[in-house]
DNA sequence: TTGAAAGCGCTAACAC
DNA sequence: GTGTTAGCGCTTTCAA
């Protein structure tokens, strides 16, 4: 493959002209600038990055962590992030964790010594983890997605307030019974922040919030663990009227078990998921959600982040960003969506 | 930033030591080797990948090339190819094209100047594309996902065999008036290959085939081009009895407006989609669909790449891989799912 | 078992 | 405007 020295020759000039034509045509005489092009495209000259990366300041290169791709609150956001460096000559660095802790530090590790510019990341607990901490000691530019940590460098929703909002919504059309079902709480910190808006939601309205149901989400058989759940109530005489899922994924293959089990929704029980899933609306009966703004979390975290980037001085960076707002939370407004599954509850026989 | 300088003489060695204890533990004696690895962990040494990818033969990076994440279909397929480069210390560097083959060719571009190993793409049309040409003339590694053209290397279904035996299903079913639903039919060989196998399966049921409705997928507007479709054949007495949706994203979108329009599914009409999206299970009715194995597509393409690559020898690679066998298709099995959005024909009333 | 030294391909002073 | 040159951080002969 031609290198510059290959080009240089060609164009009967020196490297350096040659990497100026490329790089900053106007500094270069409009022949010898021709001469260039020319000797390029004959020789198929194709720069090489790692040479350009390895002695400059930036690679260009943006790290984006994420816990998969299977749940398209991920992959959207994802969208927004490419949407945001689009036209900024910047590429994308993909690895994905399945929400293992020991994957995310090893794909940071990873994404740290290709020289990323700066990281986008999901992680499975924000708040604990120490890794964020050692980041920002290291000055690495850095914002997480979805995670929601006020004193960190993040963009989400309220999960709290939204979850709080989406149950209160419940309350209203006439529930009382309602029960949060959910992944692994120690897993997810946005889990465990819905969890305790519903709780809030509970107490303000004078209701006792119950324990969350937990679904392990990496267990195959996630519908029969549903469907035996469900039985246990019946059983029990202790059906809830309305469930909240943690997430609009969950409540889809929640609402499968539901069918499954002789229920109709919302006849029998309401459902109520979060994130906005666009498949959500599909459905019939759509689906009732806490809407959060996927695409727009990625591209506000990739626009921050490259603000960041940006204003960074050349001076080994000792400290973080400029813009001290860009080190805290960035809450984006989160929605409720009214939708088919979420009736007033089935009238009481007693 | 500490560098394998500092980390030589901290530990007392020249740099070829380090490099050696880093990489070849086994070539250096115990005790240096200690040595090595106490300065790295005190100095915090993070090895930095450009320099060793400017000296190397490889780049441990694979470039993966996508239409968009916004259809799970190919989410899905990058799913597969984590999985399949998942512990071989490979790196994806992911572009999206929205289906623009300008954005294709940029794209490319600048996967090949990180002098990835090797590509993975899923091009918008890939029998008339000349860029595949040029990849294998120059002795790129690459294999395309989805595309399906027999004589290049890719990994798919046979869409025209998977598309016609759906239409089957539907015939036998009792359809006659059948029509397709697709995207725009020249941004996808698949689709394109999909209509085929629609006709076929018309064909050899002694009917004839339909032209395909064809809707803009970009125009915000979808829905509502769908909704004058449906009244100008309600107009016209012509309304078929059954779709084909060249995917199951626009089954989807298409079955909302067929109910905004007061259509029943599958009373009124029956639906097909294409792809096996697991939404499709969880909704109801259930979406029929001609199913293909998207992570598998993305975990085969990606280990035949690896294959490929590590086929290579180390002389400037003139020719392709070893095996002949990576440069032709490989087409794995696809599968009719069933599904609720499928009946027998509504009665004629004549 | 270790070290010295030559680059990988490029950019950016610094001279002319 | 253009050329010379010194690296960016690393791996890998080749010698010792």
């Amino acid at each position: 493959m031609a290198d510059i020295r290959d080009v240089a020759q060609r164009a009967g000039c020196s490297i350096a002209t040659v990497s100026r034509a490329l790089n900053s045509p106007q500094l270069v005489r409009p022949e010898t600038l021709a001469r260039v092009q020319a000797a390029a495209a004959e020789l198929k000259f194709r720069p090489n990055a790692l040479g350009r990366q390895l002695r400059g300041e930036r690679t260009g290169l943006i790290g984006v962590m994420l816990p998969t791709l299977g749940n398209p609150v991920f992959a959207d956001c994802l969208e927004g992030i490419e949407a945001a460096i689009d036209g900024t000559g910047r590429r994308l660095l993909l690895v994905t964790t399945q929400y293992d802790p020991e994957r995310e530090r090893n794909a940071i590790e990873t994404l740290l010594q290709q020289r990323v510019d700066g990281l986008l990341l999901t992680l499975a607990d924000a708040e604990h983890s120490a890794l964020v901490d050692d980041l920002a000691a290291e000055g690495v530019a850095c914002q997480l997605v979805y995670n929601d940590a006020p004193e960190r460098p993040c963009v989400s929703v309220d999960n709290r307030a939204a979850a709080a909002q989406g149950v209160n919504m419940l309350i209203e059309a006439g529930h009382r019974d309602i029960v949060m079902v959910t992944g692994a709480l120690h897993a997810s910190d946005r889990a465990k922040r819905r969890y305790l808006g519903y709780g809030d939601a509970m107490q303000a309205a004078g209701l006792t919030p119950l324990p969350a149901f937990e679904i392990d989400f990496n267990s195959g058989a996630r519908g029969e663990r549903v469907r035996e759940w469900l039985a246990q109530l019946e059983r029990d005489g202790a059906r809830p009227t309305a469930l909240f899922c943690s997430n609009d994924l969950l409540a889809l293959g929640v609402m499968r078990a539901l069918r499954e089990a002789g229920l109709r929704v919302p006849d029998d029980i309401s459902v109520l998921g979060f994130d906005g899933l666009a498949v959500g609306e599909l459905l019939s009966p759509t689906l009732a959600t806490v809407v959060q703004p996927s695409v727009e979390i990625g591209r506000h975290a990739a626009q921050r982040l490259l603000a960041q980037i940006d204003g960074r001085v050349g001076a080994a960076g000792v400290t973080a960003s400029h813009d001290p707002s860009l080190s805290h939370a960035l809450i984006l407004p989160h929605e409720i969506r009214r939708g088919g599954t979420v009736s007033a509850p089935p009238a009481r026989q007693a």
